[in-house]
DNA sequence: AAACAAAATGATAGCGCTATCATTGTCAAT
DNA sequence: ATTGACAATGATAGCGCTATCATTTTGTTT
């Protein structure tokens, strides 16, 4: 008789004393019915319900090492094109048992390999990590890891596991191509947060305008800081301001290029007629802006259901067949692009 | 020689062992190092960077019956406000040990009570629940548990335990007199997701246009759907086919103010001298549109490092002084109501 | 040097669950 | 009736850690 610890807690035991089984019968009749008889588990659930138990996760994951979490790893809480993601990814685990750990790395590898560590040391499910950049080391612990690892948002030639994302060197560059076939001559580039998704799509823009024979150092503006509106308001204006034959401007987000259209508002420079926006993630405000205004649509939603879609069907055995997926973007053409007939020719 | 499952993990023996100590001496040089000799710890250090130690939680949580989670729900991942309070609570909780388990009720009582009953069932450190709109059950799950609580984003007369956030209805009040003090005479009301915060911000906007004797049912609209800057622009335009004489809204938040807006501009309704926008929210973007928009600043970002501020001391010993803090709110004033000298009075 | 408190360390026994192997019951085939 | 195959259930032993109590070491006081 020397209890030391009781937590007050409705235990399995407690479950299987009262239905007249062995706890391990309680336990299969909760995780895989099918070995238990219809009558036992039927009993099992109504006891269950009587006694209100809820099995406890950190036994469970101490005793099966292994657990329901699905781990995430994203650069910003804050950013909308995260929370689009996160928004799918959501969507598809609520109908699961999984749970999701978000992990927040603030656009930093170090942080990052941390948080990897802390996850690795919970035995996740699966983890999900966004982009390709990870550092060597960050690398190395997603490879020895023993669970499917999906990386979103981008695609690349390498994945670690699996992969689900689009190309953005090739949006940048199609949204380029797109200011080029309007008619825009003197064509810039504002990119706020560099970090390497962002240099990758300067890197689709610097194609585009060098295929075209356009290309100018000078007509970019690149900051580390935080994009907002307002930011994209200055970064604009700075840029016009010493090329004050800038005509369009793609915008590394839609903040900046919204930023941009009320600059020209305040300047009252005439969009699309006078000069060109296009932004980049297609949020839902660019279609009702006035004008509305022409950006790279990207399937984010759609990525972290396909994400957690292809962790899960990884983690239930059943690997899905592709194992790199391009969801693609479009670019969505809208008022601040279409511009009118236009005269004069600089080049 | 029997054993059975082995994980391939460093434990906490494995470090003894190396350490030449007892495992529990081990367990104190992690936890509680001022109970163990500098030297011990030192070596005890040592060995685990050798031996690449990490804990595991899971085995923590079951001896200890208590976990360094913390379990925050939301009612969306998407909407920016609760993405800025989310930044407020990760940027809190970065310095410290715990890690955020993030729940998302997308704004139903229902997946609210169960997502509770599971976190409670993971022993957490500390919850933290959006606003104080719970169900029965799922307050007397906060009231039974055994661990600290806080409500964030409203203030309210009977917390559970602890409470951080403002009064929505205050705040609408608020806006609306501002939007009467600025002379506009037929103030209309827009809101979606019309979740009980938004219906303490119409009671708000009705008490401020009763005072004035100016309420009249007919100037609201409202809708169940997730608001957009598309709705905005919708609802805005519904409302005045219906009421020519509208010259004010008071938006339920920032997307609606910003649809407003557009939708004015399309309209070719001048803003603020035609017509008066308030939003909702602060948004950092109503700094920069063009005209800029007036709205009520809430801090929510401070309202999460608050929150987890109250709750880690809470969880820790001392207990904070307040338990139920009101951050209060400011209305920003900008062009979108700076209406000029107007003559007509209506009656 | 004796006496005692305080500091440092250790032995033991679980936390609540499941992996593993063992046993029992059931039924068709011989 | 005997055999075997399979389904259903159980006994046992941990998973890796910490609470609890016990013991040893150290320092302080007289």
């Amino acid at each position: 008789m020397k209890k030391r610890r009781k937590s007050g807690r409705v235990t399995l035991s407690d479950v299987a004393r009262e239905a007249g089984v062995s706890p391990i019968t309680v336990s299969r009749a909760l995780r895989s019915p099918g070995m238990v008889s219809k009558e036992v588990v039927k009993r099992i659930e109504q006891v269950v319900g009587d006694l209100g138990y809820v099995p406890d996760p950190a036994a469970r994951a101490l005793a099966s090492q292994r657990t329901d979490v699905i781990g995430v790893i994203i650069p910003s809480v804050t950013n909308n094109v995260f929370s689009d993601v996160m928004r799918g990814i959501y969507a598809r685990v609520e109908e699961t048992n999984y749970r999701i750990q978000l992990g927040n790395s603030r656009y930093s590898q170090k942080e990052e390999e941390k948080l990897l560590q802390t996850f690795v040391s919970q035995r996740p499910a699966g983890l999900m990590v966004s982009g390709i950049d990870q550092s060597d080391e960050a690398r190395q612990i997603l490879e020895d890891v023993a669970c499917p690892v999906v990386q979103i948002m981008e695609t690349g030639p390498d994945p670690v596991d699996m992969m689900v994302g689009f190309s953005h060197r090739d949006a940048a560059r199609a949204a380029a191509e797109h200011l080029i076939a309007k008619g825009y001559e003197r064509i810039g580039f504002i990119g706020a947060r560099m970090d390497p998704r962002t240099a990758r799509r300067l890197e689709g823009y610097r194609e585009a305008l060098r295929a075209a024979g356009r290309y100018d150092e000078g007509l970019e503006r690149t900051t580390a800081q935080r994009s907002t509106v307002t930011l994209g308001s200055g970064m604009l204006l700075e840029l016009k301001a010493g090329r004050p034959d800038l005509d369009a401007v793609l915008c590394n987000n839609d903040d900046l290029a919204l930023g941009a259209l009320f600059a020209c508002q305040r300047q009252g420079i005439s969009v699309p007629d006078e000069f060109g926006i296009c932004g980049f993630n297609d949020l839902e405000m660019m279609a009702a802006s006035c004008p509305s205004i022409t950006s790279v649509r990207t399937y984010r939603e759609e990525m972290g259901v396909r994400g957690t879609d292809m962790l899960i069907q990884a983690i239930e055995g059943g690997r899905s067949a592709e194992a790199n997926v391009d969801l693609g973007f479009d670019v969505i053409a809208r008022e601040s692009t279409a511009r009118r007939e236009q005269g004069g020719e600089k080049g």
